[in-house]
RNA sequence: GCCCGGGUGGUGAAAUUGGUAAACACAAGGGACUUAAAAUCCCUCGCUUAACAGCUUACGGGUUCGAUUCCCGUCCCGGGCACCA
């Protein structure tokens, strides 16, 4: 054995004897528990970053626990290959982003296997593969053919000048990030997947993911947001036709009676289509002229405090209403400026502007005003809202800003049961709280929530203008992408027979590989080689479809085709039984990003995947039996800002940073020049900000065990982790010194390990005791608390502790054999490849990884006497020892009868005496 | 803006079911060894105080014998918001 820890030899050597004995190597084994391990798979983005070394030394350390504790463990590894940044680069270097993906790959496949991760490779897989986007575009078809896929017009950001769709990402402060001209919404036709259809399902399952952190299924919960309210509908009254509830017949023409009658509620009835606006060629504006404007509330409480509705810009009432008038028409044009993030429409000011049409309220009969508001979303719910300016926030500054008026109609009792004051002046949260019961409102005063928007559903019903209804704040998911790094989507578009799924046989619909990327427009739409093609229903001269699918969707099924990627002829098969058995993947990991999109599209797809029979007669409902969220693991950015005022983003390693006396940064400058850069906010590592740190150098300098030793010791893995390499160096001093303990005891010989603390003088039967303690915190830490950085640790202090005890003799030899291999045995999850070295140096012959992890000898726990804390009015004032079976009376009278105790009650009689069994004695006088 | 988290020494953190706040490390300071350096080992290390002791878990309240932990409010930081992945 050498005297010294040289990672540099010993890791590559353990890789080599796992690779030889394919250790890593998962075969289906029904005589065995399986143990699938998941971790989220990188997107290839040139090199590893920290919070992939930390997701997957999670998941390597979770998978090799397991195995030693006898289960069938499966650790797969692949890439989520297709997305965005491949363009951007094929933009900026000119390398197709097939070519640019695949040697990312092959790069990042090297660093993870450096790191000594025992995943099984004969199963990696890549999204951007025809063998893999194979199956998606086929199940794609089925879900179109079953009608879980439809099309309809969904709202993008639009690049006036890139002639060019952006994503939100790429729109910043309202412009282009390439073009810098202002965006535009503007509508185009897209497929949706029906995850709405889902919702119900999803929403209840939430309730059985009892492996999943509490805070994931609440997010996921309130993203669905079931609420059950109020559809009703406000009859419209043209101008200089009050009182009536049709279309005038200036205004729409050759319309008859029969025709406006069909045309009539728009949008359409509720019913799952009701929001879809099929197709483009709805030009026919006047023919969808609606006479009732209908609208939504989870609020039908506070229906008689509507004052005015408003309405999306491209409603088709707000439409109509500009015809006459130029300066609305002006206001929806400025309505469309702007993206379509969600965020960027809840930050910005709430502008309207009135139509000049009314409505008449149902209930009241009075007239309330048509505004066009710039929050209203055309695209969730009906496009229309009520306005109850007394009880909602938004609406009470909208109405203050333009003069509408302001009506109470809820109230609330305040302290000591007076009436709450209500003022039109100023904004309170009681005003929007559900405590109250209604006021001014008629036939409905004193009526608290529930009773009230019963009896006003009910009165809407008797009038036919509304009903309860559910609604769900989940919406369909668009998957159209008029991208080309992406996976086709297989349809064809036939002039005679409409869109037509690409037939079983023609499938794969292949991406070409070699394109120009220009940044403008798809370039799968300037190849006729790509979109020429026959009508697979007659045969004529079609075009195929040139969008490509949300990449969403590859990552949704990924998991479940690790069970045979190597399948060409079905999407899964019968292995997906075995590793999906019980429940599904046993841990998946990764980033708390990813708490909504991706697991709920993953929820969602393998519910598709089940209702189209792949499963058979495995129940799988659920992919993901545990989930673990590891926390972002952050950095500072930093940028400048060029002539145009872009920003380019600068990597931390190329910047100096400058702190005050108490660390906080006060200014930074670049490495290279001198000059200072700006200190932007600390970030999840991302390629778009520049600021991911490589672990190659720290992987380079200390060894690979280091590195997975250092990030699982820096914190607790579902907490957020702001990078610094302070304290790599105390991992790696920590793994030296353990060598040299295994060595020293090596050199003077090994022997058998102790099996049992009889005879063993106190200070190593304590020693012993401690071993004991720390084999069931570890195994606990592991297995049951996924905290890693305690377990470690746990065995410094064993290890310190080991230190400190006198083991020259037989026993004490014995007892080190013990603590040595145990503590080895532990950390090897962790620290595998020093771990296989030394496990092999104390057990000749033996194989670390294939040792079954040590157990807690329960004899070794016990103890004869016990240290109590003593407090006297909850303060700590000293301590007792207590025989381990002495019972409360005995420790109240020692804990009295104790010296500091006397002294503290100052002669005062006990009140009280608490005793915690095993911890404390709390005396209060 | 909305939804979900987080905030404990100079730093990363620990305290698992309401029961000793700061385990285990890093950094720093002092010492030993050495011609010297590195490495290694030992000691000190939340704040106030000469000491006794008092104070301390972002801030302000509350519940409790006892609160980092539970409740209410405030501030700050991070994640997500449907086309980054």
């Amino acid at each position: 054995m050498p005297e010294k820890y040289h990672p540099a030899e010993l890791e590559p050597a353990a890789q080599q004897h796992w690779e030889q004995t394919a250790a890593a190597r998962a075969v289906e084994d029904t005589t065995r528990p399986k143990y699938y391990c998941l971790s989220m798979f990188p997107y290839p983005s040139g090199k590893l970053h920290m919070g992939h070394v930390r997701n997957y030394t999670i998941g390597d350390v979770l998978s090799r626990f397991h195995t030693m504790l006898g289960y069938n463990v499966l650790q797969p590894m692949g890439w989520d290959a297709f997305g965005m940044p491949a363009e951007n680069a094929a933009m900026q270097n000119n390398v197709p982003p097939a070519a640019w993906t695949y040697q990312n790959i092959e790069y990042m496949k090297k660093q993870l296997k450096s790191l000594g991760f025992a995943i099984d490779w004969q199963r990696e897989l890549a999204t951007c593969t025809p063998q893999y986007y194979h199956w998606e575009q086929w199940l794609f078809t089925r879900l179109y053919e079953k009608g879980l896929v439809y099309k309809k017009l969904g709202t993008v950001n639009w690049d006036p000048v890139d002639q060019t769709v952006l994503a939100n990402e790429q729109v910043i402060d309202g412009c282009g990030w390439r073009s810098g001209a202002p965006v535009e919404k503007r509508e185009i036709p897209m497929y949706y997947m029906k995850i709405t259809a889902y919702a119900e399902e999803l929403l209840a399952e939430l309730d059985n993911l009892s492996g999943w952190p509490e805070q994931v299924r609440l997010m996921q919960k309130n993203w669905i947001g079931k609420s059950v309210g109020v559809r009703f509908a406000f009859p419209v009254v043209y101008p200089g036709k009050a009182g009536t509830n049709l279309p005038s017949p200036a205004l729409s023409p050759g319309l008859s009676p029969k025709g406006r009658e069909e045309a009539s509620d728009f949008p359409l009835p509720q019913g799952e289509g009701s929001r879809e606006r099929e197709g483009v060629g709805g030009e026919g504006g006047e023919a969808a002229l609606p006479d009732k404007l209908w609208v939504f509330t989870t609020r039908a409480d506070t229906i008689m405090g509507v004052t005015f509705c408003a309405v999306a810009a491209e409603h088709p009432l707000a439409a109509h209403a500009a015809k006459n008038n130029p300066q609305l028409a002006a206001f929806i044009e400025e309505c469309k400026q702007g993206g379509v993030a969600e965020a960027d429409l809840a930050t910005m000011e709430k502008k309207g502007m009135p139509t000049g049409i009314f409505v008449t309220h149902p209930l009241t009969g009075e007239q309330v005003e048509v505004w066009v508001g710039n929050y209203v979303l055309m695209g969730y719910g009906e496009g229309a809202v009520m306005a109850v300016p007394g009880h909602d926030e938004r609406d009470f500054h909208f109405a203050q800003k333009y003069g509408l008026p302001i009506q109470q109609v809820i109230g609330e009792k305040g302290e000591g049961g007076s009436e709450k004051g209500f003022s039109t002046e100023a904004w309170e949260d009681w005003y929007a709280s559900k405590e109250g019961y209604c006021v001014n409102s008629g036939k409905y005063n004193g009526l608290a929530y529930e009773a009230a928007v019963d009896a006003i559903a009910a009165d809407l019903a008797a009038k036919g203008l509304g009903e309860k209804k559910v609604q769900f704040r989940l919406r369909d998911w668009g998957i159209s992408r008029q991208r080309y790094w992406g996976c086709p989507i297989p349809i064809i578009h036939c002039p005679t027979c409409g869109d037509v799924p690409v037939p079983d046989d023609q499938l794969p619909v292949v991406l070409p590989e070699n394109v120009e990327i220009t940044g403008a427009g798809s370039p799968l739409a300037r190849m006729p080689e790509f979109y020429e093609c026959t009508c697979p229903l007659c045969g004529g001269k079609a075009r195929r479809e040139t969008d490509t699918m949300d990449t969403f969707v590859e990552s949704s099924w990924y998991f479940l085709r690790y069970c045979c990627p190597d399948n060409a002829t079905a999407m899964v098969d019968e292995r997906v039984h075995y590793w999906f058995g019980n429940g599904g993947v046993d841990q998946y990991i990764g980033g708390i990003e990813h708490a909504i999109l991706h697991l709920l599209y993953s929820r969602f797809w393998t519910k598709l995947m089940r209702d189209v029979g792949l499963f058979g007669d495995l129940k799988l409902d659920e992919p993901f039996k545990n989930l673990l969220t590891q926390g972002m693991v952050v950095a500072p950015t930093f940028y400048r800002e060029n002539a145009e005022g872009k920003k380019q983003w600068i990597n931390p390693a190329e910047v100096d940073l400058k702190t005050d006396e108490r660390g906080r940064p006060v200014g930074a400058t670049l490495k290279a020049d001198g000059q200072p850069v700006i200190i932007g906010g600390t970030e999840k590592m991302a390629k778009s900000k520049n600021n991911g740190v490589d672990p190659q150098a720290l992987i380079d300098q200390y060894g690979a065990d280091t590195a997975r030793l250092f990030i699982m010791f820096a914190s607790p893995p579902d907490q957020s982790l702001e990078w610094s390499d302070a304290g790599v160096e105390g991992g790696f001093r920590f793994l030296r010194r353990l060598w040299k303990a295994v060595f020293e005891h090596v050199q003077v010989g090994i022997v058998a390990a102790c099996t049992s603390s009889d005879g063993l003088p106190g200070a190593q039967a304590d020693l012993r005791r401690k071993l004991h303690q720390t084999i069931a915190k570890v195994t606990d830490d592991y297995g049951r608390r996924k905290q890693f950085n305690t377990a470690i640790a746990a065995v410094m202090e064993l290890l310190n502790a080991a230190d400190r005890t006198e083991l020259a003799g037989a026993t004490g030899r014995a007892l080190a054999q013990e603590v040595l291999e145990a503590a080895v045995l532990m950390l090897f999850p962790i620290v595998p490849h020093i771990g296989q070295a030394l496990y092999g140096y104390l057990q000749p012959g033996a194989d670390a990884g294939k040792t079954v992890f040590p157990k807690c000898d329960e004899s070794a726990l016990k103890q004869d006497e016990l240290e109590l804390v003593l407090q006297v009015n909850g303060k700590l004032r000293g301590a007792i020892r207590v025989g381990a079976t002495a019972d409360k009376a005995t420790i109240e009278a020692a804990a009295l009868a104790n010296e500091a105790a006397q002294k503290f009650m100052e002669g005062k009689p006990a009140k009280k005496v608490v005793v915690v069994p095993g911890r404390l004695v709390n005396i209060v006088v």
